[in-house]
DNA sequence: ATGACGGATCTAATCCGA
């Protein structure tokens, strides 16, 4: 049977409410990952999700900043969040569901931006975002016959091909080295599969993020790949078809990431 | 190197994003 999940930093759920029931009606995945919901809980907008018969969701959200949701049209269960660094704010949620008699634990991370400067002792930004990478390497490996998914704003362009200009970005925050080499880590240690690199030839260019303060994000197309999917090794072979919406950043008052989807069939 | 834009918030000016 098929299965699709998708990613997408909304950028305020609230605002982009519209944008996002678009998406769902055009492309109906069974799940959707939000990041930067920028709402509380009891204001999500629960009835537009549940009128398009998304009626399962984990909310995840605090006041004007951060938040990540999980909604779906299938069952959701065993949810949780982890406050990573103790820093009380929303970046997690996990939740579990079934589908084609595959248990799937699904991983909704907004990793920290990490602010302007790649020094921790000058940027206590950097600093919080290298330790919230240091915990994710005791992300859960595969047990008991459930399989993993890993999705969200990574804030990390790891490959040369997710960038730009490897040259000039080597020391921007999202692309230094420290950043890029941690991430390879967190993938290879906790034994997961960069699923959207394994449609996508890391030969090709491509992102998921374009920033709001280029004149025309289109042309100047100076985007980064912030938003990933992984997943268990054993959904490789599952794994149907890779697609990034890069159309979406040229909707009306977009995002500036678009999302980022991913399709199975499972048994 | 800087600044460009755009969001939320005690709606004005400030903090934040990457």
């Amino acid at each position: 049977m098929p299965f699709k999940i998708a990613t997408w930093n909304i950028n305020s759920v609230r605002l982009r409410i519209g944008l996002v029931e678009r998406f769902l009606d055009e492309h109906q995945p069974d799940v959707l990952c939000l990041q930067e919901i920028k709402c509380q809980n009891d204001q999500f907008p629960a009835k537009n999700f549940k009128k398009l018969g998304y009626e399962h969701m984990a909310v995840h959200g605090q006041k004007g900043y951060h938040g990540v949701a999980t909604v779906s049209k299938r069952p959701l269960s065993e949810s949780y969040s982890k406050d990573y660094v103790a820093m009380g704010d929303t970046r997690h949620i996990s939740t579990q569901l079934e589908a084609g008699g595959r248990k799937l634990q699904i991983h909704n991370f907004y990793v920290p931006a990490g602010g302007d400067e790649a020094d921790i002792v000058k940027n206590p930004k950097f600093d919080h975002k290298l330790k919230f990478l240091n915990e994710m390497l005791e992300l859960p490996h595969d047990h008991s016959g459930v399989e993993n998914i890993l999705v969200g704003d990574l804030n990390i362009a790891p490959h040369e091909n997710d960038v730009w200009s490897h040259k000039k970005l080597l020391k921007v925050v999202s692309h230094t080295p420290i950043e890029t080499e941690f991430l390879d880590r967190i993938r290879d240690e906790g034994g997961w599969s960069d699923l959207v690199r394994q449609k996508i030839s890391t030969d090709e260019i491509i992102y998921s993020w374009w920033s709001y303060r280029a004149k025309d994000w289109d042309a100047a197309d100076k985007g980064r790949r912030l938003d990933h999917i992984w997943g268990s090794p054993s959904l490789n072979e599952n794994l149907t078809n890779i697609s990034i919406l890069r159309e979406a950043r040229g909707w009306e008052k977009p995002s500036d990431h678009v999302p980022v989807i991913a399709e199975f069939d499972l048994d």
